[in-house]
DNA sequence: TATGATTAAATTGTCGACAATTTGATGGGC
DNA sequence: GCCCATCAAATTGTCGACAATTTAATCATA
């Protein structure tokens, strides 16, 4: 090692050693702007502000809108413009129908293929899971965020090409946007973390109906669970601007 | 022809009369090209050849492609370029167990949310169905297309905007794609169509369950038909290559 | 002859400028 | 006072040119 020379390459300014285009790095960029509520939903992406913002020109920019509308984190309308993605409480529910779907079938491809070093890794992602819940009980982000490895890996465990693009690469960008916004809350961390175990154990028995059955539940009880807390958001700026609301209110300012 | 005005929008020469922007328009003929086989899976595509090909610059060439890529039409290799995509029988095979998840899970929503208006629809592109295939007995084609029509109506009768999205907006270019060289064959065409009129039953009767477990059969007996006639093809041309050859033989030409 | 480096061609990535369209404002008419 | 047409500013769409990288072809050398 001892790498004195920075070598030919860029220097990392975004943390991602290996990429090599401009409208790859202005992407991950953007991608992580918006999933961490910098860009908030709804709010007017404009090509002249982006690109002096990041000092590009336009060309490396639309290349990656075009890339996040793809993977729907903006909605681009012709000749108008382009926002960052906004669901609604049914789109997002309808989200999480995918999920289920997907992911059920993710873990029983799961109890079928997934190798011996793979489950190892899902039980080290779990023990990671478990010290820090140890440290920070009530603490939901960092067990969200973990969450979303473990079902990354069992989606990889499925060796199903197709699925991995599809959740991972299509899906996993919205879920995780409004993981953000509406982390679990209560009691479900915990419970969830039981459900990981429960899964777990049912694929390293082979047992794929049984995998199947737990993600299914285990997704649907993350939705109702996120449907809870969108509805007590949304009755709760309902509450705050019932008084005098005569203005367009289509999206927060921040 | 006799185009004596050329007026000042673009003459219309897609068949599309409402796609206002020249990369659109690319990409709506790329993607034609692609699925009807004119681009072969494999082959290579050249940014100054197409633009020069299409008589456009390659600032909406590229949009156009990064689009198709989205699509997962092709594939792209940063610095390197990009090649119609090429899906071996397992990613094939991955591509039909998705279908069977996504669109079991449609026809089971379908029953639960289409109007009678869109169940008389569903029954009119059934009656087209049967008026070709008395005509044609034989001819698959058609009633292939045909059948991605009934299938796109029982998506759009799902009401379910992610699902939509998802099946017709990504997976079905693909699945057109493969339609058109392994079309249907032998007497599945006719087992199709009576298939298709049990699960239009199911989802007129409500009958959630039945829907859902008639579509999933659907779509197994199409993948085991699919599979059937790529198994064919693949042994069909390792026949006629077996005597001598030492050639890479990584992609056909024509 | 085979292998390796060097160089030239082609292709992709990026940039700045111009044209076309939309949007908001301004002014005139009823 | 309200509504519609006209116009200006801003934004998106498109283009051609230049820079960076990859690919191949050539040549020299062991």
């Amino acid at each position: 090692m001892t790498s004195t020379a920075e070598s030919l390459t860029t220097q990392d300014d975004s943390a991602s050693p290996e990429v090599r285009t401009l409208a790859e790095r202005v992407f991950q960029q953007l991608q992580q702007d918006i999933v961490r509520g910098d860009l908030a939903p709804g709010s007017k992406i404009t090509e002249p502000g982006l690109a002096k913002a990041y000092g590009i020109s336009r060309g490396p920019l639309r290349e990656a809108m075009r890339r996040l509308e793809a993977h729907r984190l903006i909605q681009r309308v012709p000749h108008v413009g382009a926002r960052v993605v906004q669901l609604s409480m049914k789109e997002l529910l309808e989200l999480f129908d995918l999920r289920e779907a997907l992911e059920s079938m993710a873990a029983r491809l799961a109890a079928q293929h997934m190798t011996a070093d793979e489950i190892q890794g899902l039980r080290d992602v779990l023990a990671v899971h478990e010290s820090q819940s140890d440290l920070k009980r009530g603490e939901a982000y960092y067990q969200r965020e973990g969450d979303l490895d473990f079902h990354y890996r069992i989606v990889q465990g499925s060796h199903n090409k197709m699925l991995m693009n599809l959740l991972c690469d299509d899906l996993y960008y919205l879920v995780r946007l409004y993981r953000t916004q509406f982390s679990a809350s209560g009691t479900r961390p915990q419970r969830a973390f039981v459900e990981h175990h429960r899964i777990v154990d049912a694929i390293e028995a082979g047992d794929e109906e049984l995998a199947e059955l737990l993600m299914r539940r285990h997704v649907s009880a993350s939705r109702t669970n996120v449907a809870d807390r969108y509805a007590a958001t949304l009755a709760a700026q309902a509450h705050a601007l019932a008084p005098a609301n005569g203005k367009k209110t289509t999206t927060n300012k921040k």
